[in-house]
DNA sequence: ACGCATCGGCTAATGCTATTAGCCTGGCAG
DNA sequence: CTGCCAGGCTAATAGCATTAGCCGATGCGT
């Protein structure tokens, strides 16, 4: 090896900082390449293009929220442990939002598999609503489509007036946990 | 006036066309100007640049989503609306899932006033629910989370198992139903 | 009918981006 | 010591947005 400085996960590094300071839009080759110190084609040595490195990052980004969702779920169950879950999710979102942003992607196979383990820890989280099978896994649907509008909906800037979002979100909260007792009766 | 083809409600019928067929990222200047049969620099005659072309897209969509969701809740209260109003939403997105990627921007002046006459419809809609203030605020948040987060998902293609997104829709609306009764309680 | 302003097209030019090709070098393996 | 190659480089191409400045036709006022 020439020059250690460099590599996949480093170049991940340096992306993930440009698109905290500066949005999603102004992620590009040329910026990363500034900020390593060297000329844009050297980077095609370690990604194999623009869309590869933005999968990249999408596959980070999901890991840190993996980690997160699994922290909150962690001894925790029923009631408890998806308001964890919520909270968790939501306050990573609102941390990171042009993170979160960037996450955000066409499914791609690099981010399939991070993405099943996201889902494998909702499921676990929904363990004590006693929900079996293709119930179980509409009710994922659910909450990834509550979790994933409200964050999505918070970091583009979306909820405009002056009501305080903690409480919209714990309502959030309360209408998922009610309508997952709804799910098991069905 | 020179030849009357062009204006910038034409240029966003094309820009709509491309986006139809195409994607959200295919939609580019040039693009649009070939299919007008019109070198790219004509079309700042009609707009200001790329940025305002995607917010007037961004413009049309939510007014046809507005218009679908209006035509829904039109007639019907209740329960009842409400469904109307998911259902509708999601068959719109689900219709045109390019056309819903298109809509999602960061909120710029020009989407304001259609934004706004839209969330008018969701509090209309759930006039029914006794909801008074920033209730009723709260739960229009989470009835957009809800809503949006569902059609993203469906509209990129996240749902990738077999079960049935229908079933899987009719969870969330009585999910969200289920949940604005505890919303009027609390 | 005539002149003239303006609208809406054009070409030329700039600058930023991704991407490819092909060169060069220093350090590690043998 | 020698040769390989990872990992940098420069040069070149091509697509995009955007600006500047030109020019013809249209339609209005006189």
């Amino acid at each position: 090896m020439a020059r250690a400085a460099l590599s996949p996960d480093a170049v991940v590094d340096l992306a993930l900082r440009i698109v905290d300071e500066e949005g999603p839009d102004a992620l590009t080759l040329s910026a990363v390449a500034a900020r390593a110190g060297v000329a844009t084609p050297s980077l095609y040595k370690h990604v194999r293009n623009l869309a590869e490195l933005r999968a990249l990052v999408s596959v980070r980004v999901m890991g840190e929220l993996t980690e997160i969702a699994s922290e909150a779920a962690l001894g925790r169950s029923g009631d408890e442990a998806l308001r964890a879950l919520m909270d968790g999710w939501r306050s990573y979102a609102a941390r990171h939002p042009h993170r979160y942003s960037a996450m955000i992607q066409a499914p791609r196979p690099e981010t399939a598999d991070v993405g099943d383990r996201l889902v494998g820890i909702m499921l676990a989280a929904l363990r004590a609503y006693g929900l079996e099978g293709s119930a179980a896994i509409h009710a994922v649907r659910c909450l990834r489509a509550a979790m994933h509008g409200f964050a999505v909906l918070e970091a583009a800037g979306a909820f405009r007036l002056a009501e305080d979002l903690d409480e919209s979100h714990a309502l959030l909260a309360r209408m998922v946990i009610a309508g997952l007792r709804t799910a098991r009766e069905h």
